[in-house]
DNA sequence: CGAGAGTCGTGAACCGATTCAGTGATACGG
DNA sequence: CCGTATCACTGAATCGGTTCACGACTCTCG
């Protein structure tokens, strides 16, 4: 028999209190010492725990914190989405993760949908930053976003992009690479990442001879791209903006009896789970992914409890993550 | 502004009905046609849409299902968990993910806190199956297991690994294999995976000669263990049982300057989303991902919804998922 | 024609907390 | 010694639905 779980008011008549007193007292508000400790004991003998869905109902808060990404195929995103659920597990809340599968409209009705079911406050990884219903969401409840800042006004966890491209060329160039290959993919024309430009300004500056391709989505296409470039131009170093896009460098070398790095260095971007699994392992910008969960975590936490500037933002800063696919260039 | 949601009774105002008549209609009981038609309008002029959380309050189910993973840090059990929230979510239902990090303890702590945040039932994959609070729980709410079977009266998905253990040794019989290496994860002590047992028993059906060995926990573990194998046995296939060993083995292949599947073919277990991306592809025993998801979904869903037998069985097979890492033998 | 069955709907209790206004009682300042 | 804070606690309303018991009304059938 699912034996029934107590109520406030059976504490309330075990104690002789009003419920009311019960429910100051488990939560240390307006009660003498001595009854505070009187309810718990009793609460503690009836196995007492307030049921979080009356709780929620009269005190308008869950406990329960939205967490809409963008696409879950993405390993680093997953990653993303565990050490976050994490994270707030650790703060006493859930985490209510939603997947957009990369479709602007479902992303909508996401959110739609978490609102609906009372979060306190959610986490996005925008697919489509600028669309129309966010500053109305925001408006209605914390909102933090991650890698691209909304339209609305929500905390933002950010990128620097611009500094993990310098991070990357600089390594190379100071590795003697001056021919260098950048593979970007079709679909960093996010607003924050333009890719293009960091690279090609930060090239200049650095004098280096750059040729930029784009690689079609999936393995196959960045191992087709990586195929041409590497016959075609033989630069004595591949700058792919992705890891998924590495990998399909990785392939193509193989393909062509090149070996990694001996006859050609590969530079990754955004560190993803697998890419130390690799052989050799690859070398990448790594973006510190337990910094922005506590980040993320901090700031949603803080807008949701109440405290806290709603308004607030935070740049990650990118590290070079040396694994052995970039070496100097022989000579 | 965030403008106030409609609550039932203005629906019912709007109508002229009581708020009662409306909660029928709009759940499609009891009221007649037309009625139903003008509640839905009505509704739909409002913005009305009833509130999850005083609807679980009164009703007592909350449309959310708990799934307690076992280690989110292994990424066979992040992809499973993706799809059945995925898999949920088609079903009008939230998934509340939980992460026991590996901990029994914790696993208990967290069974402890999903049934306290009222889920409807859950999803586990059970790290301690023997643990003492299993048949308690699967007593107060619908559990369904994955991969191992509950002490307590749960529906289970599990997976038919015998059948998984003779695919790959017959795979690689059929292209000549005879002398033939096994490496066993450490962990692999689940009563359900008792991997030597069915290991060797099908090699003497199949008249192979096999050597067992165990693989050290992480990459640097597996691979070690493989350049052992490799450099002393010289088998012409390597069977893992597990494909995260395998990726040591390809680290100790190209250490050691041997080729895969030219000098020795490599044999995973477990489809890891990752597999597809080595060079070459990892051939696998792979478990239908998409299967599990849905047989894990439609059992929680039957049980929470009090339709169907609670008690449900299901085996999954195994298919053999051809890549690369296995060749004919020469000669 | 009247009893029994079936349809539609209503009123009110209820789920289990939180929260607000208010009540005695004690303490304090003047 | 009175007025006023302060403290500890209570009663009742409230959150927004669901559900039970029952009433009114229409059919049907003997």
């Amino acid at each position: 028999m699912p034996r029934k779980r107590a109520t406030i008011r059976e504490v309330a008549q075990a104690t002789g209190l009003s419920p009311a007193a019960v429910s100051y007292a488990l939560r240390g508000l307006q009660v003498s010492e001595e009854t505070k400790e009187r309810v718990r004991a009793a609460a503690a003998e009836l196995g007492y725990e307030a049921d979080p869905i009356a709780r929620a109902l009269a005190s308008g808060r869950t406990g329960m914190i939205g967490l809409l990404c963008g696409s879950l195929e993405d390993l680093w995103q997953q990653s993303l989405a565990v050490g976050i659920s994490r994270g707030l597990r650790e703060k006493d809340r859930y985490a209510l993760i939603l997947d957009a599968v990369g479709d602007p409209a479902r992303e909508r009705a996401l959110a739609q949908q978490l609102r609906d079911q009372r979060v306190d406050g959610m986490i996005v990884q925008p697919i489509d930053p600028a669309a129309a219903f966010w500053p109305e969401l925001c408006e209605s409840l914390p909102v933090v976003a991650i890698g691209d800042s909304l339209a609305g006004t929500a905390a933002e966890v950010v990128f620097d992009n611009r500094r993990g491209v310098t991070l990357a060329l600089e390594h190379l160039r100071d590795l003697g690479h001056r021919n260098i290959a950048v593979l970007t993919s079709t679909r960093s024309s996010t607003p924050d990442r333009p890719a293009d430009v960091y690279v090609t300004a930060e090239a200049d500056r650095l004098d280096l001879d750059i040729e930029v391709a784009t690689a079609p989505h999936g393995l196959a296409g960045a191992t087709s791209a990586a195929r041409d470039i590497l016959s075609a131009k033989q630069p004595s170093a591949v700058f792919c903006f992705a890891d998924s896009i590495a990998y399909g460098v990785y392939a193509a070398a193989q393909e062509l009896e090149l070996s990694i790095p001996g006859d050609v260095s590969v530079m990754g971007y955004d560190s993803y789970p697998m890419s130390s699994l690799l052989t050799p392992g690859l070398t990448t910008v790594d973006w510190d992914l337990d910094g922005i969960v506590r980040a993320a975590v901090r700031l949603v936490a803080a807008a949701a409890d109440g405290s806290g500037a709603r308004r607030r933002r935070v740049v990650q800063a990118p590290t070079l993550r040396e694994r052995g696919s970039v070496a100097r260039v022989p000579g």
